[in-house]
DNA sequence: CTTGGTTTGTTAAGTTTCCAAACAAACTTG
DNA sequence: CAAGTTTGTTTGGAAACTTAACAAACCAAG
């Protein structure tokens, strides 16, 4: 019962209506009220309408007049989203830093601040006054917050079931942030918002089917299905950390998995990597993973041997995942990626050869900047409001 | 914007209400208008109203007083949905085999008929119209077809894209069918009918977030996601077969991928198991994957090993599919099930152990049938009829 | 430079749908 | 049997969309 997006009322059915043109405008603008009306399937009426209530809410302006038709005829008056009509705060927590970013309707970052991850709320709220009491904006004019965090989330109350990393168990974030601030608060795992984010204004740009995969200390993916964030039915959907690329793992693999972390994980990520490297080297004095990446690339076959090895598993992970899912892209990010020119290469070709499809892969584009934006995408996708049509 | 169902007119959003009245009707039968009022939001006033129109075009009959309510009261009429209101036609064209079935609303299957397959389309409208002349039901009310094939199927026109057990290349199925049948016709992918068979008679039923995994000749997966089938980008999601689980392969494994398998398949298929078993024994008279079954039980160690080994890659198969979409339930079936006791205890607990959420595994509680019935479902869950909301 | 054809956007009348409120029907309980 | 309660229907009205006619603006040909 789930799947009936219904309009019960006439109301809802104009406020449907009005996003359905509001999305309209923001994909093809400028536009013309004929225009809309015809891909819309609305009448002429109907168009001017709603875009007269659109122009009075300051969501839309009209932008002068078009060219002339073919045949003569009058002049159309063109219509474009007001962009800074209204603004997102979206707040990125990740193991290591917090990145905050206020966006308007476009996806365009008008300021954004990093800090050091604080985990607990009231330094974390104190921060936030404090940026956005330096933001450039009319302070009236803010909608809502995003927040992307890594751990397991439940949208639908904004609780964060675990993120061990900050210490958080059955936190209920947007229940406090609202608290707080009086303005919606919406709540997603890290990688979802980043994935959301590349879809947004980067390498996912309007596509439908899009699979994010974040590589650093975890290792994490985000589902874009449809055009929908994809959460699955215990808000675990993505845990490409806990693929099992070797199918000796079934019997002989040990690690406890309570710790919270996958056999992929255990293989390819940032600490697997440095951990592989310190054993066979016997060294325990290296510390980051760059390490290894630097010495591979000054000619260490260690180092060469760990990294392939990492490759591998990766490589194989995509592979899983595009069978699985068929993305029109798939889209890698993370802190690994830095060192894409040894990762990059090799797994496009792997992909190419194991895979059922042909699925075009990229990097991210936004890079650190993704998942706070996806956070403020969120905002904007979630939140019902009259710019909800805009994304 | 794929994403905006929308009901522009007021026409389509009673047309939704009545579905959404529909759809309730079907969950809580029987149940009564004051009810139904309550649960979809809708007023006593436009319930009646629709009720009346269900009731006019049969879909919906009253069925007796219900008790009356606890502190006295007039007594509810009590609606339910007349179940052979409508029939569907589902048809399973299997490697091997074809069933079709007819089954009414309620996914009651009336009658079947199982034939060897044939892959030359006049033979198979000829058998169907043979079927459907001894069907015991009245021919005015069969609603429309739905056809599983095994090949990537693109839904939206009913192209058989490709389906290489068949030698069928860019077949318009729909089409033909619907040239001559007059009635609308449905094609998907065979797991993925199976998969909505499981999910609506079987054991998926009622739940949103369905993996079906069938394990055969090939190997493959119906991936039912917030109650939608889910097509993936170019109609092939589930490739379960062209899965990875062991990343040596990613630099070693050269057998050609353009025969259709993937590597998955290539270790735990039915015919994987065969020819393992024929290379080590070197007995190339076995002729079926069951004799190496048979062996096992009785104590064959060759046999074993060769099993043990499929169900690792099995088992690695599905914790990468769990890790990533995250579902509610997996169902198992295909041939391989036959042999369930072999396979099933030792796949559970792998899962159990390594998997990043607790998700429950199931055999196929409908066997051979999940696939023609699922196509069943298939017309009533897409077709635009007034039986749409039953499903 | 005027007239006819064309396209855009608006106005006015009409239809469809849903809803709130009042009402009738049917039932329980004291 | 009267009072209270719940169900389902009737009635009048509000909200949304649409068709059709119209005004505005424009081009181009004579």
């Amino acid at each position: 019962m789930g799947r009936y997006i219904v309009s019960r009322t006439p109301r809802a059915m104009k406020r449907m209506n009005k996003r359905l043109i509001l999305a309209t405008i923001r994909e093809k603008q400028p536009i013309s009220r004929a225009d809309i009306a015809e891909i819309t399937l609305l009448s002429r009426t109907t168009v001017s309408q709603l875009i007269d209530e659109l122009l009075e809410e300051g969501v839309v302006k009209e932008t002068g007049t078009g060219v002339s038709p073919t045949q003569g005829g009058r002049r159309p008056v063109l219509l474009s989203i007001v962009e800074d009509a209204a603004f997102v705060c979206g707040i990125d927590i990740g193991g290591s830093q917090i990145t905050t970013v206020i966006c308007n309707l476009s996806g365009r970052i008008l300021c954004k601040e990093v800090i050091p991850t604080c985990s607990d709320l009231l330094s974390l709220f104190q921060w936030v006054e404090h940026f956005l009491g330096r933001a450039p904006i009319p302070t009236d004019r803010l909608i809502g917050f995003g927040v992307g965090t890594p751990g397991i989330t439940r949208f639908e109350d904004g609780m964060v079931l675990s993120a061990p990393s900050l210490g958080w168990t059955d936190l209920p974030l947007k229940a406090e942030m609202e608290r707080r601030f009086h303005l919606p608060v919406y709540v997603e795992n890290d990688v979802n918002v980043a994935a959301l984010g590349e879809c947004w204004r980067g390498a996912g740009e309007g596509k439908q089917h899009v699979v994010m995969i974040t590589i650093g200390t975890g290792i994490g993916c985000g589902l874009i299905l449809n055009g929908e964030l994809y959460r699955g039915c215990h808000w675990a959907s993505g845990e490409f950390g806990f693929m099992v690329t070797d199918s000796q793992a079934i019997d002989h693999w040990n690690d406890p998995v309570v710790t919270g972390f996958g056999y992929l994980e255990s293989r390819a990520g940032c600490p697997a990597i440095l951990r592989q490297y310190q054993r066979r080297v016997r060294n325990p004095a290296i510390t980051d993973a760059k390490v290894v990446f630097d010495r591979w690339r000054r000619g260490d076959e260690v180092a060469g041997q760990v990294i392939q090895e990492a490759k591998r598993h990766v490589a194989a992970g995509i592979i899983n995942t595009v069978a699985l899912v068929d993305p029109e892209v798939v889209i890698l990010g993370g802190r690994l990626m830095n060192s894409r020119d040894l990762f990059l290469p090799q797994i496009v070709k792997s992909v190419k050869r194991l895979a059922p499809i042909q699925t075009e892969i990229r990097v991210s584009q936004l890079g650190a900047d993704a998942g706070a934006l996806g956070a403020g995408a969120l905002v904007l996708r979630e939140h019902d409001c009259p710019y909800q049509g805009v994304l």
